[in-house]
DNA sequence: TCCTATTAGTTTCCTAAAGATACTTATCTC
DNA sequence: GAGATAAGTATCTTTAGGAAACTAATAGGA
């Protein structure tokens, strides 16, 4: 699918790879330890490590010899994979969990405060949101993509009141 | 699993929900319309945005009567899974897409500039990545949570080098 | 009136993927 | 030699996904 989103989802949209890439960020790094802390069945925690390891986002580094032994590391492809993990992390935050319920929140080491990350504009570092930005084709739009474009609105009415009755067709 | 990530991926983390949200951010509010874009068979549409529903991400608003039929419309809640969608687009526009094949790109209308998503601290609003953050127990944390923490390194030495031979275990 | 189209699903059947558990290989420790 | 450790494979059963047909309620046209 011409979309940045699917192939986004591509590497790292199936079941589990998410949260064995969270372990990866807390410091995680053997197969024993993904199985022992998430409770995955090993063979799809294997199947999930090669898929990452192929697709460049963990790689493998020895950590013995007789018999060699790796470890999967964030390659620079995996760690910027962190704002979506932060993003995730907060939307549950936010919504399916309740604020005494938090199991974990972040410090920002530059100023030393708790922080909650926010989506800010990469020109003006202002705050990016449904309100504030419109979808436009980039260069390898399809016909498809731009027919969708064409009707595209990012907010859709969303508070919409209910329509009437009346409003409604007979 | 006590953790927001986990919490978010049981509601969005099923293959075809976040393609189904894209969609939605799009303007595309009806079942067909769904059904044709994204190529998804109709059982699992149907299952999909029940759950979405169920979880208050989307909600159903009347557009006919006789026989009544609804769309979808994003809440509040939905609306607030920008961020996520936004980093897995960015994601896969930085490392899965050549630049000129890429899609979609967003203007921020209150700049009038294309933009970049970008994530920063909602206190100093200092840029946030895996070197400048550090994860702490919240309310929450279980123990078994803390212990996680305890040993947790946001940044695992990413690059370490190849370990040499003679540091391995013989 | 009868026929077809539209919309939003549900049902059925078949294949693909996930989970549980046991097994393997190579080595170290007791 | 017995057990433990680590990183997987192999096998079997259960579950989830896809394709296509079917349904309900109505509108519009011949």
């Amino acid at each position: 699918m011409p979309c940045s989103i699917a192939q986004s989802l591509n590497v790292v949209g199936e079941w589990w790879t998410l949260l064995i890439l969270r372990d990866v960020f807390y410091g995680v790094r053997r197969f024993e330890a993904f199985h022992d802390h998430l409770g995955i069945s090993r063979k799809v925690l294997a199947d999930r490590l090669r898929r990452l390891t192929d697709e460049k986002v963990l790689k493998k580094v020895p950590y013995q010899n007789n018999p060699t032994r790796f470890e999967y590391r964030l390659t620079r492809k995996g760690l910027d994979l962190l704002p979506i993990l932060l993003s995730l992390m907060n939307w549950g935050d936010r919504w399916q969990t309740k604020p005494e319920q938090t199991p974990v929140v972040f410090l920002h080491t530059d100023c030393n405060h708790l922080t909650t990350p926010k989506l800010v504009c990469s020109h003006c570092n202002g705050s990016l949101d449904a309100g504030n930005i419109e979808p436009q084709r980039g260069p390898g739009a399809s016909e498809r993509e731009i027919l969708r474009l064409q009707q595209a609105s990012i907010n859709p009415d969303l508070f919409a009141k209910q329509v009437t009755k009346t409003q409604l067709r007979k």
